[in-house]
DNA sequence: TTGAAAGCGATACCAA
DNA sequence: TTGGTATCGCTTTCAA
C-alpha cells in the first residue's frame, strides 16, 4: 500500500500538519523537522494524493485547454507554450480539443467546466468568445486567459495578435509588389479572427484604390483541404489571380500543393501569402510570405498571465515573413 | 456556493448514498426515486467533485498521455484519436509532453506518475521503453498502452506498424524504380523505431544485392531541420543520390524544401520518400512516396485497449502511398 | 431498494 | 514552531 501522510509523520514524530507545511514547503518549519521528514518521505517513497490535495485544499493543481479542432502546428504551438510553465507550477495540463461543428454552443465544453474546479483555463477560438462559458467560470472563481479573442473584449486577460493590421499588412505588401488581382481565402466562419483577417484584406485593398472583386474571395475552414479547394476555384477563374492570400498556415499549404501541381504547367506564377503558426510552409515556395502568428510565443504569455493573475490584454508582435526575396511579380 | 451531494439529497428526500447511486449509474434504484433525485440535481445545478469522487473512489477518471518532444503532426493524431473515447469514457486527458534531451532517463516521468493514480496511461517511445516507468506502472495497477515499443516486447499491450517491414517495402520499391544510390536520413538516437527503420533500409538494400554506402546515411532527429541538413549534405556529394528515404514527416519535408531550392537549377531530379504521420509532405513534390503511419488510429486503438483492459498486442498496417504516379527515375 | 456511518488523505483554523 | 481536530464531498461496506 502507498504511504500516506500519516505514515510520514509516525516515521518522523512529527504531526501530520507538520508534513502537511513540509509538502507546501510552508514557513514556520525549523530545518532539522523539515530534514527528518524529507527523510522518511523518502524512505517511504511517498507522494501526496493529489486527490486528497484538491479535496481539502480547493486547489486541483490543474489547468485546461480547450481548443476546438485545432490544427496541428497550433495545437503543437499551444501545449510547446504551455508546457514549460505548468511543469514549474507543478501544475497538469489537461486538453480538452473538441468538435465545433457538433457543439456549436459550446454546452460540452460548458459540462466540462462545471464538473470541476481547475485551477485555470486557457481558451481558443471560437470558444474563447463564448459567453456562458466566460460567465461559468467567473461564477465558479476559476481565472482564465483567452488566446485571440474577438467579442467580450473588455473582459479579463486575453492574449492576441492584430489580425486586422497584418492582413492589411500583407495586402499592402502584394499591392506593393504590383499584384492586383488578389485571392483570398477566408477562415472558418465560427472564429472571430478570420472576419478581422478579412477586414484586413478588404482594408488594404479600399485604402490603395483596388477595386475588390467577390470571385476572388473563396470561403475555408483553416483546414488543408479547404485551401486546396479554394486555390482550384481561384486558379480555374478566366481572370486568374496573380497572388492568393490564405488565411491560415494550414489552408495556404493546400494552395501550395494546388501550385504545385500546376506549376508542372504553368510554373511559378503565382504568389502565396498565409498565416502561419510554424514556419514549415514558408520553404517550400519560392513568392511565399507569410505573417506569422507566434503561437507558441502567445501561449506562454497566457501561461504567464494566468499564473501571474494578471489581467492584461497583451497583443504580440506578427512578423511578415519572406522566404524568396526574388518572390515573382504578375506579368 | 456549489451544492454538494448533501444538497441534492435533503432536496430530493433520500440519502446520499442514493444519490451516489444516481451518479454513478448504480441499479437498485426506483426508477421514480432516480427521477426524483435527477430533477434535485438539475434544479440545484449540481455536478459531483471529481477531488472528492477520487479521493473515496480510488478512480481519478483522468488518463495521461506521455509523450517526449513530439512532432505536430503526432501529436495532433494522439490527441484527435484519443479525444472521442475519452470523452465517451468520462475521462480527461492529461497530456505530459516532456523534453527527451533533458530527461535522458525519465525521471520526470517517473515522478509524474508517482504522483497520483491515473486511470490509464498511453505512452510514446521512448518513454514507452522506459523499465522504471513500466515497473513503477505495473506497481501502482495503473493499466497502460505503449505504442510503438522497442523494448519490453512482451510486456503489456500496445499498438505498433512493422516498421522495419515498412521501411524495407519503401527501400524495395525505390530500387524497383531503379535508384541504386538511395540515401537514407535516420531517425532520432534515443527512439528503437529509428533503428528499426535503419534496418528495414539496410535488409532491403542487402536482399537485393545493393551495396550500401556509409556515406549516404545521415543522422537525423526527426526534426524539420536535420532533414535540411542531411539532404544538404546528401546533394553535395560528388556521387549524389537519386533518391532519398527521410524516416519521418518532418525530416521528409526538411529534405523536400532543399530539393526545392535546388530544383530551381536542377528540377525535380530527385525521389524522396518519408514516413508520415499526415498526407500533407505528400503532396508537394511529384516524385514524393511516403509510408504513411496511421498514428491516429493507432492511438484510437490504444484507447480502446486501454479501456476494454484488454493486453493485446496489435500490428496495424502501415500504406505505402504514392502521389505521382510519373516519379522519376534515375538518368 | 434504501440508509447510516466509517473512511479516503490531505488542508487549515485555532491553540499551545 | 508545532499539534489536535474539524472538514472537504464523495464511495463503500453493512444493515435494514
Amino acid at each position: 500500500m502507498r504511504a500516506n501522510i500519516k505514515d510520514v509523520s509516525q516515521a518522523a514524530g512529527v504531526s501530520i500538519k507538520t508534513v502537511s507545511r513540509v509538502i507546501n514547503n510552508e514557513r514556520y518549519v525549523r530545518p532539522a523537522t523539515r530534514a527528518r521528514v524529507e527523510e522518511a518521505m523518502a524512505a517511504l517513497g511517498f507522494q501526496p494524493s493529489q486527490a486528497a490535495r484538491a479535496l481539502a485544499g480547493g486547489r486541483s493543481f490543474q489547468i485546461a485547454l480547450v481548443c476546438s479542432n485545432p490544427g496541428p502546428y497550433y495545437l503543437h504551438g499551444l501545449i510547446g507554450g504551455l508546457r514549460g510553465r505548468c511543469a514549474a507550477e507543478g501544475v497538469r495540463l489537461i486538453v480538452h480539443a473538441y468538435e465545433t461543428e457538433t457543439d456549436e454552443l459550446g454546452a460540452d465544453v460548458l459540462g466540462f467546466f462545471r464538473q470541476m474546479g481547475f485551477d485555470g483555463a486557457i481558451l481558443t477560438p471560437p470558444i474563447a468568445d463564448n459567453e456562458p462559458v466566460l460567465d461559468e467560470l467567473e461564477r465558479a472563481g476559476t481565472p482564465y486567459v483567452r488566446i485571440s479573442p474577438g467579442a467580450q473584449l473588455d473582459r479579463g486577460p486575453s492574449v492576441s495578435i492584430d489580425n486586422e493590421g497584418a492582413a492589411r499588412a500583407m495586402t499592402r505588401k502584394l499591392i506593393d509588389l504590383g499584384h492586383r488581382r488578389i485571392g483570398f481565402v477566408v477562415g472558418h466562419e465560427g472564429f472571430s479572427v478570420s472576419r478581422q483577417r478579412l477586414d484586413g484584406y478588404l482594408n488594404a485593398l479600399r485604402e490603395c484604390g483596388v477595386t475588390s472583386d467577390g470571385a476572388l474571395i473563396r470561403q475555408g475552414w483553416f483546414d488543408f483541404r479547404s485551401g486546396q479547394a479554394a486555390a482550384e476555384q481561384l486558379l480555374a477563374l478566366k481572370e486568374r489571380p496573380t497572388a492568393i492570400f490564405a488565411s491560415s498556415d494550414d489552408m495556404a499549404a493546400g494552395v501550395l500543393s494546388v501550385a504545385h501541381q500546376q506549376a508542372l504547367r504553368v510554373p511559378r506564377q503565382l504568389s502565396i501569402a498565409g498565416f502561419d503558426d510554424t514556419d514549415l510552409a514558408s520553404l517550400v515556395w519560392p513568392g511565399l510570405t507569410t505573417v506569422r502568428q507566434p503561437i507558441r510565443e502567445m501561449a506562454e504569455k497566457a501561461a504567464e498571465l494566468l499564473f501571474s493573475g494578471s489581467d492584461e490584454r497583451v497583443v504580440m508582435p506578427a512578423e511578415l515573413i519572406e522566404r524568396a526575396s526574388t518572390g515573382p511579380r504578375p506579368a
